[in-house]
RNA sequence: GCUGCUGUGGCUCAGGGGUAGAGCACGUCCUUGGUAAGGACGAGGUCAUGGGUUCAAAUCCCAUCAGCAGCUCCA
């Protein structure tokens, strides 16, 4: 017999190797839908797994997170065991589960396409059908390691030898057996509902010198509707893409005659860039900050001074040489503040010394990298760099902390989460700099995200090799990641160019400098802007805010005469005089994102009225325009 | 950079060895219409670029460039 505890603290007698399956029966359980595997101990086993001993039992159920896991890894198998039989000489490399899905990846000799994916699901659902059991079996490494060769399965052999347990487990289902720790879901019968989503190619191993094999992604859910669900996700996820619509609306545009990752503002693009530009300006001069602006390249030896060409050379575009000088194009703005800083005596007396600038600059990023906005060749980064006194770093942190979330809340993105990069234990010897020092300046950090009572997680190892660094990731309206602003403090350019202050004591000090960027660069920026709101930008970003609607031509002038009491009161307003019925000047208007239309025709003119068309909630009937002009300020001031 | 796919008017796309099509957008005219598409006519393309095959190439082949999906990369 063996004595298991059960949830709510339940302890019952079994026979000895009773499966897991068996026990779930049991009336602990009976108002729970099938579990999908057992928790022996939190560890997670097949239902059919025996249990030989005395333990603690839990059920995974299918819409955990664990099952889920589980599920997405049988599916994967499922997916496997199809092209297996379809192809029958595919090599398999390997195929775990991934966030929202599954991947496998094959060595086949012919290019699968789109069409092939139905016929593998097809064969799935097959297979599904056929109802075949997930069976696990355990044999010595050697044995396995002669199973796989006799398979031809040599991406496999290489995965067993570079395992280090004497016995490997297999799965398997039907004509089907592939190396897996487990668990799986019982049968194939239970592998959900899946569907196969795209084609790739993956290095083998993710080594770029390694063959390439071919990639099928897939997702699978407990049921039709939770498929499709994610299905719609994905599709509102196309249909925010800010590349559709950056074209869309007329935002910016790319030119194979400029070249690629190249981007060309257009003028409501950069209306938008502006806003953001002039709003970023007046809170750094608010908040203590001086801005530069410094040129866009170099004479090489700077970079030399600062490293770049010795650590950044690949991702920098090549020299320019004039006048027999070599001269860069600026990957970074950094040595540019240096040199400035350098320009004079600093006196403790001067430090802090907050320096922004919106400094354009030029990264060579290898072809495939490319991306719309999110990954180009040349950006404008909202840099700042920060140079003050080791007793000033924990305060200085805490303002760009402040700055930081203030902005992120500003342009309506209200969650986050916060890493902190720090040194890796034992590996000291990869990073730059006095241990002391990065010992304050991680204390330093810690203590203002401590003092702002900010959750972070701490990030082993993650640091950059000039110092540690606080990383603010958000989230979008999709719930999607992206990498927000960023806390750096830097001990290798200090010491590179040799920067110091004079201190109290008359002797000259290193300067400690802290590189940060809070929007990152206007172009990724504005790429997340456009599909966090989908296009839809707040009153205060957007590039038209009002655009007049006369009903007809008889009332053009009243229109233009509205447009320039707006423009007066700096509102960015257009008038639509062309000859089209208002039905269709509001679907224009409509398709454009334009946050208020205003309707004029003749109860308007009498009344000195706008017919208020509001993005968010459609005709809301006529006011005074006074009264409108007054709520449009308003709305861009809290920008709502 | 690697693998695969794609490249046709400003945009979205159809077609496909015998010298180009649609819708939207654009222009002109008619229409002056009250909350998501009024009508007529018209202009606009060396079918990414360079080679090759062919009597004939936008169509087939090769290369280049660019885009897309991933992989790798992002000190």
């Amino acid at each position: 017999m063996v004595k298991i505890k059960l949830p709510g603290g339940i302890e019952k007698s079994f026979q000895k190797n009773i499966t897991v399956r068996d026990v779930s029966g049991d009336d602990v359980f009976k108002n729970r839908e099938p579990a999908i595997a057992g928790k022996l101990n939190s560890r997670i086993v097949d239902l059919d797994f025996p249990i030989e001993s005395d333990t603690t039992l839990d059920l995974v159920m299918p819409n955990s997170n664990e099952g889920m896991e589980i599920l997405r890894h049988s599916a994967a198998h499922l997916m496997a065991q199809a092209v297996t039989r379809l192809y029958p000489n595919a090599k398999l490399g390997i195929g775990p589960s991934i966030k929202d899905g599954f991947y496998y990846d094959f060595d086949l000799e012919q290019t699968l396409s789109q069409e092939d994916l139905e016929k593998i699901e097809e064969e799935m659902l097959k297979i599904a059908e056929e109802d075949l059991p997930y069976k696990r079996l355990e044999e010595p490494r050697t044995v396995a390691i002669e199973r796989m060769e006799k398979a031809n399965q040599s991406y496999k052999v290489e995965l067993i030898k570079g395992l280090e347990d004497e016995t490997v487990s297999f799965y398997q289902q039907g004509d089907f057996i592939d190396l897996c720790k487990g668990p799986h879901v019982s049968s194939t019968k239970n592998t959900g509902v899946f569907k196969l989503l795209s084609l790739a190619g993956a290095y083998w191993r993710g080594k770029e010198t390694n063959p390439m094999l071919q990639r099928i992604y897939g997702t699978v859910f407990t049921n039709k509707k939770a498929l499709a669900k994610h299905l719609k996700v994905l599709e509102e996820i196309k249909k925010r893409d800010h590349r559709k619509i950056g074209t869309a609306l007329d935002l910016y545009s790319f030119h194979d005659k400029g070249g690629p990752g190249l981007v060309f503002w257009h003028p409501k693009g950069a209306a938008i860039r502006n806003v953001i530009e002039t709003f970023w300006r007046s809170e750094h001069y608010a908040r203590g900050y001086d801005i530069l602006y410094s040129p866009h390249i170099a004479k090489i030896d700077l970079w030399k001074t600062s490293g770049h060409l010795d650590y950044y050379k690949d991702s920098m575009f090549s020299p320019i040489e004039v006048e027999g000088q070599e001269y860069i194009l600026r990957p970074m703005n950094c040595p540019f503040a240096i040199l400035m800083y350098q320009s004079s005596l600093r006196s403790y007396r001067d430090l802090p010394l907050r320096w922004g600038e919106l400094g354009t600059v030029y990264r060579y990023e290898r072809s495939g990298v490319l991306h719309g906005l999110l990954r180009v060749r040349g950006f404008t980064q909202d840099d700042a760099h920060i140079f003050c006194r080791p007793d000033q770093l924990q305060d200085e942190i805490e303002g760009v902390l402040d700055l930081a979330l203030f902005m992120l809340n500003c342009f309506g993105f209200d969650e986050y989460e916060i890493e902190l990069a720090v040194r890796g234990k034992g590996n000291e010897e990869k990073y730059i700099g006095e241990n002391e020092n990065w010992i304050l300046a991680e204390e330093a950090l810690t203590a203002a995200l401590n003092k702002k009572q900010l959750d972070f997680a701490r990030m082993e190892d993650e640091a950059k090799f000039y110092g540690p660094a606080i990383d603010i990731k958000t989230k979008d309206a999709l719930g999607r990641g992206w990498q927000g602003p960023t806390i750096q403090v830097d001990f290798n350019l200090p010491e590179r160019f040799d920067i110091n202050y004079i201190g109290s004591d008359g002797i000259q000090h290193k300067v400690v400098m802290l590189h940060r960027t809070v929007i990152g660069a206007m172009e990724r920026f504005l790429g997340c802007l456009i599909e966090h709101h989908a296009g839809n930008f707040p009153l205060w970003l957007a590039p038209i805010q009002v655009r007049v609607l006369p009903i007809s031509d008889k009332f053009n002038d009243y229109a233009l005469e509205t447009k320039n009491k707006l423009s007066k009161a700096g509102i960015r307003t257009e008038v639509d005089t062309k000859s089209a019925k208002i039905g269709f000047k509001i679907r224009e208007g409509t398709l454009e994102k334009i946050p208020y239309l205003l309707i004029v025709g003749e109860k308007e003119v009498e009344d000195e009225a706008v017919s208020v068309r509001s993005r968010k909630s459609g005709n809301e009937g006529p006011i005074p325009l006074s009264q409108f002009i007054l709520r449009v300020e308003d709305e861009v001031r809290d920008k709502a």
